[in-house]
DNA sequence: AAAGTGACGGTCT
DNA sequence: AAGACCGCCACTT
């Protein structure tokens, strides 16, 4: 387990119920800025039964970063905790950002 | 070894 | 507001 992994694990596992971060915040915090993809790669990497709140993570713009099922999971996620996606896949409500 | 490929981002149009 | 462009970095072909 790398250094970068495992600060971006627990950054991550304090992330609030009901808030959103972006790939590029995540990547600053663990002291890597412009790793934004790694965050993404690392994430996708996770166990499907993983405890960590993956899904409150989108991307600058606001919107979904995955495709197909996993998109339909994380919207379910997110709309579980208040938090909105319109079809385009984005974010409606910005309020919700940490 | 070179080229393609992403759970990405900042800038400029 | 949205898309095109280009920079970025680890991995795969």
């Amino acid at each position: 387990m790398t250094e970068f992994e495992s600060s971006l694990y627990n950054i991550l596992a304090r992330l609030p119920q009901g808030k959103l971060t972006t790939y590029g915040q995540l990547a600053k915090q663990c002291g890597y800025p412009s790793h934004a993809r790694l965050v993404g790669r690392t994430l996708s990497k996770l166990p499907k039964d993983t405890k960590l709140p993956w899904f409150r993570v989108v991307n600058s713009q606001g919107k979904i970063s995955l495709a197909g099922d996993a998109f339909i999971r994380q919207k379910e996620q997110l709309s579980a905790e208040g938090i909105d996606i319109n079809e385009s896949g984005k974010v409606v409500n910005f309020r919700h950002y940490l």
